[in-house]
DNA sequence: CCGAAATCCTAGCACTGCTAGACAAGCGAG
DNA sequence: CTCGCTTGTCTAGCAGTGCTAGGATTTCGG
């Protein structure tokens, strides 16, 4: 049984290599230059192997999205922890929020510019994504205000800094002035 | 002359008929769908025609932007002319904002979620995104509040419209919920 | 009416995601 | 240890993509 065990670990780490290839080369040259052959050539493998771990480029796509939503939930657990006071650390959050879409474009592109099949606010939609939105209710639970479901400000909320986050990325918003962006949208939004 | 000016005539027209093309197929099978081959033959001439009117497949994808900022942006101005009171103005602002997106996919993928190689926020940026902008900022500049910048307002505020628009098609919010979540976010963010 | 110029199309390139079928390596059974 | 078989991998190829070179056809000006 033991060759087994070791093929298996031997495939799930050619499973994580994939992963992690196709975000690196997302994030060096941008979604479109990673194609099928270009990965398959960095993790030293052909095309097919490829689809003998995923059903296609979507479900890359997706992985690394799953990848990055957990990490995004630790970023933004880590950074609201260590603020004092509901205002603080929605500040915190904001700044994170856009800090890690600015940081890791291709990453943030796969979670929700791109169709990774992945779904949403069903039961069906995988754990980190939930844990996400999770991380981001549980500071924002504390400034939704009285009579506001807390969910639903949590969508709002979100929605603003998504539409800040790609605006800001895609050049429509000139970059300088996401501090006060993040100010203002903090100040008017959460309520003491 | 005239025969020149005929022929420019039908010139303009065919690239028109290119764009209005474009955009229905997009609008019917998505963007996907949008291959020169099939645009090409739906208007009943070859591939390279397009290449005559256009530098390329993106110049197509920003010329029905353009159009749809225009039309967007009469729909603003529309919609905000019929009501009275500022706060009644933002309202029906945010839904008629998102009620375009919601009714033209295509065309606002087009505007915001594709590259269609268009500058933004520049001196360069085509009249009707900036128009577009303007229209935005005519109604949000009167509930902007004292000491805020009303372009930084407006910045804020579209992007959270923007970020409920696209969250909202992608699936990623319950559209059942979308009356509840502008009616929060302009409670909160126009200051009477 | 005829040469020149503008217009358009056929054919093709390099690339994409994806897959069938050949091939080799490693396994368990005798 | 050897034989058959499963399992894993690769080569080669398909249909489709955006885009373009070069030739054919139409249309114009003299």
């Amino acid at each position: 049984m033991s060759v087994q065990e070791r093929k298996q670990r031997e495939r799930a780490e050619r499973e994580r290599l994939i992963v992690a290839t196709a975000r690196e080369l997302a994030e060096q040259q941008g979604w479109d230059a990673v194609t099928t052959r270009r990965l398959a050539e960095r993790i030293e493998y052909s095309q097919p192997v490829l689809y003998s771990h995923f059903r296609g480029k979507r479900e890359i796509i997706g992985a690394v999205a799953l990848d990055g939503a957990a990490e995004m939930a630790a970023a933004l657990r880590a950074a609201t922890a260590a603020e004092d006071g509901p205002h603080a650390r929605v500040t915190a959050l904001a700044r994170t929020y856009l800090d890690f879409a600015a940081r890791n474009p291709a990453v943030y592109d796969a979670m929700f510019e791109l169709d990774g099949g992945l779904a949403f606010a069903h039961e069906d939609t995988p754990q980190p994504l939930k844990d996400g939105f999770a991380a981001l209710l549980e500071t924002l639970d504390q400034v939704a205000g009285d009579g506001v479901h807390p969910g639903l400000f949590t969508e709002v909320f979100w929605a603003a800094l998504h539409g800040l986050a790609t605006l800001t990325r895609a050049g429509r918003l000139p970059p300088e002035d996401t501090g006060t962006r993040v100010a203002l949208l903090v100040d008017r939004l959460a309520v003491a």
